[in-house]
DNA sequence: GTCTATACCATGATAGAC
DNA sequence: GTCTATCATGGTATAGAC
């Protein structure tokens, strides 16, 4: 009994120290991307030795995998949370808003996008390919739902209309926007997600 | 007479070389970003050793920023080139699909965004920093006079619209839909243009 | 047994000798 | 113009401290 309470104990600071080294690499993956983002600077943000983290997480890669796998498990929980009555758009539009909340705080790493060594590694990683297909089946179904009631367009194939969304959870505008200091994050938010819904023609 | 013969095509077999190096440098940074590509692979890609395109360009900088200044350059060219009574929308809209093409054709580097050591560097650069405020200055007018005609969004800020203008030219929807291999880069250029102007709400 | 300090090794940007 | 050296960086492995 003692024995089972020190190991639940210790794994309990296990998964304190492994929160904080993900945090740390979230945030760094958000502000660098994977391939400026050094293990050293990481593990300094978390306040441990560099061969102290190699112990947790083996590599680099297993380090950025376990961010967007749990951020996946993150955008999912929002999804699934919300009230089954809510219009699917709305729907949408709160997983943008969810998603650009998370970045202007500085904790959306991009998703990995070309020009990064990650990507190509992380489509043979089982749990974050699972996510990414579970997102998307939700996303299709959503996505299709909207159309039905006209409110999203139905001429547009349901794929077109997914990663375009997922694409304005990575839009660069919000740096533009945020670097010339005319608007509070709300502003930006309010107006990408506008932009997206009802493009720059606007209108309706 | 003869010496200035010489100078001549010596200075002209300079400038084929410099435009060879610069078509390589374009090709890698769209391919791979700024910070993975590498001056040995630019070399190997036009030919010539890495030692001697460094008598060319000083640094992995110059190079990198010489190829921002030509495409800006191209891109300014490609606005002023556009016949005077064609209408604001339509110029704006020419100038992202002409930036989607180049892009698919893979000649369009993203532009500095977040996460690459390159930005910060850029804004100290005269020449880039000049071509920029040109295009943004044009840029400003076109909306402005597309928002008063009322084919853009009159409520939109100017600077939001010309910033998420540039953001679709770098959008990553490109790539996915590309992977998809459900479309031909004409109908992935159709399907971005049109959400950025009608948004996903689409109608009219 | 878990963390720290340090050693190792490859890569890639420059600089200098032919 | 090329070839070769230098130097810094950063991922990873090992060896000792509490």
């Amino acid at each position: 009994m003692g024995i089972i309470s020190r190991l639940t104990v210790r794994q309990q600071q296990n998964r304190v120290r492994e929160e904080a080294i993900l945090d740390a690499t979230r945030a760094m993956l958000a502000r660098k991307g994977y391939d400026l983002m050094t293990v050293d600077e990481v593990a300094a943000e978390a306040g441990i030795a560099k061969a102290s983290l190699y112990k947790h997480f083996g590599s680099k890669e297993s380090l950025a995998a376990a961010v967007m796998i749990r951020l996946l498990d993150q955008a999912l929980a929002f999804i699934d949370g919300l009230p089954p009555e809510m219009p699917p758009a709305d729907k949408m539009q709160g997983l943008l808003r969810w998603a650009l909340d998370l970045r202007l705080e500085g904790g959306l790493p991009l998703l990995p996008s070309t020009s990064s060594t990650l990507q190509f590694n992380m489509l043979s990683n089982r749990e974050y390919v699972k996510r990414i297909l579970d997102m998307n089946a939700r996303m299709t179904t959503l996505v299709a739902a909207a159309q039905a009631q006209g409110v999203i367009d139905p001429e547009l194939p349901a794929d077109v209309v997914v990663f375009a969304l997922y694409a304005r959870t990575c839009d660069p505008a919000v740096e533009y926007l945020r670097m010339t200091g005319h608007y509070t994050n709300q502003q930006v938010i309010d107006y990408l997600v506008r932009v997206a819904f009802a493009g720059l023609r606007g209108g309706r």
